[in-house]
DNA sequence: ATAAATACTAGAATAATGTTCTAATAAGTC
DNA sequence: GACTTATTAGAACATTATTCTAGTATTTAT
């Protein structure tokens, strides 16, 4: 095998193991040690390969964050109409969390702290996404179909329920998971930003 | 002074310090030792009232959430109306949120894991506060004002918009305080819950 | 094909920092 | 006033993230 697939092979083993202690236990909870020996590296290829354990974090919150959006634009870009594009970002947010609720609550935990490097990494991916997600709606809310709101208030009303079930469904304390009362969340979602006309 | 008081005071300038500190830096970069230096505390006295650096954050945690949870009932029980107290709850939590984002900031960042004990204390408190507020909900429920719902799903319904916003606003992400958009919160979240009568 | 440069691995040594422990002190109680 | 208990103090300790130096393999350039 070639190096660069050597290489490649152990940061995802040394991610993979890393994001299940992470959502056991905690970034701060977990040892380094113990990502090591599960993923079979040593001292110095970590700190090589990812500078320290928040650079671990890093590299998954960055990783799970571009998988998100640009899922969530196949979804949403295809619809046609307020309704069903509202309510599609809501069910796919739903399913998302559902299908890997150990990434899901791992970026919902907001453990992270990113490193300025890791900040304009992020802001460089999520100005396309905006982009996208910004010409989707500017029709909608044109036509009336949509509430003009400031732009800050559109992901929380329209995603705020369903990360705060997530939250809720993630620790524990609930049976139904997102995805199974999505339609609800959906259709909330929806009443609360649909325009008046 | 009595020592009772010295030692409350003592306790409570501990928490005060280390509350500045973790909503600053977040729990695990603030070091114990600056804790102990800004609080005029030893090492001693801190670990034989806390327990450890978790332990102020635990009751920095309960303290929060006994104090929002009065006042929110305060804000609540008064509304004879399903409309006026839903839109109660949110515009309260926007003012609470508001009025101390550093405590705000410090419950809504779920930075805290919660000792066994800690656990117990905090269910015993939410179980009457949670009978106050079934209290007020089942009549509007079964009047039809408000939707029948999975039991779990009324808080996130009502206030995930709210909290997300807030998140957003603390992380310092965008000018407009949550009490500056309360009453659009407050709608988006009547028209998420509200019957079909 | 060989040499030079680079990327990577290894693990012992280090440093930072949360926590424990023993002794001393002060307050409350009988 | 003696005794018990709660509290304070800070030096010693233990844990654990990280650094550092040296060595090895792979790629690149000539």
């Amino acid at each position: 095998m070639s190096r660069k697939n050597q290489t490649s092979e152990l940061k995802s083993r040394v991610m993979e193991v890393a994001l299940g202690h992470f959502s056991e236990v905690g970034i701060e909870r977990t040892n380094v040690s113990n990502i090591l020996t599960d993923a079979g590296c040593s001292v110095g290829s970590l700190y090589h390969h990812f500078g320290n354990k928040e650079g671990i974090a890093e590299a998954l919150f960055i990783d799970g964050v571009n998988q998100f959006n640009f899922r969530l634009l196949e979804a949403l870009l295809p619809r046609r109409t307020a309704s069903t594009g509202i309510k599609a970002i809501v069910i796919f947010c739903c399913e998302w969390v559902t299908d890997q609720p150990e990434l899901a609550g791992f970026l919902l935990s907001r453990e992270v702290t990113l490193s300025d490097n890791a900040k304009l990494e992020l802001r460089k991916m999520d100005r396309d996404f905006g982009q996208s997600i910004y010409d989707w709606f500017v029709p909608h809310v044109k036509s009336g179909a949509l509430l003009e709101l400031p732009t800050s208030m559109y992901v929380p009303l329209i995603c705020g329920s369903t990360l705060e079930y997530s939250r809720l469904w993630l620790s524990g304390r609930n049976n139904r998971s997102p995805g199974d009362v999505a339609s609800i969340l959906a259709e909330a979602a929806w009443q609360s930003v649909k325009g008046n006309l």
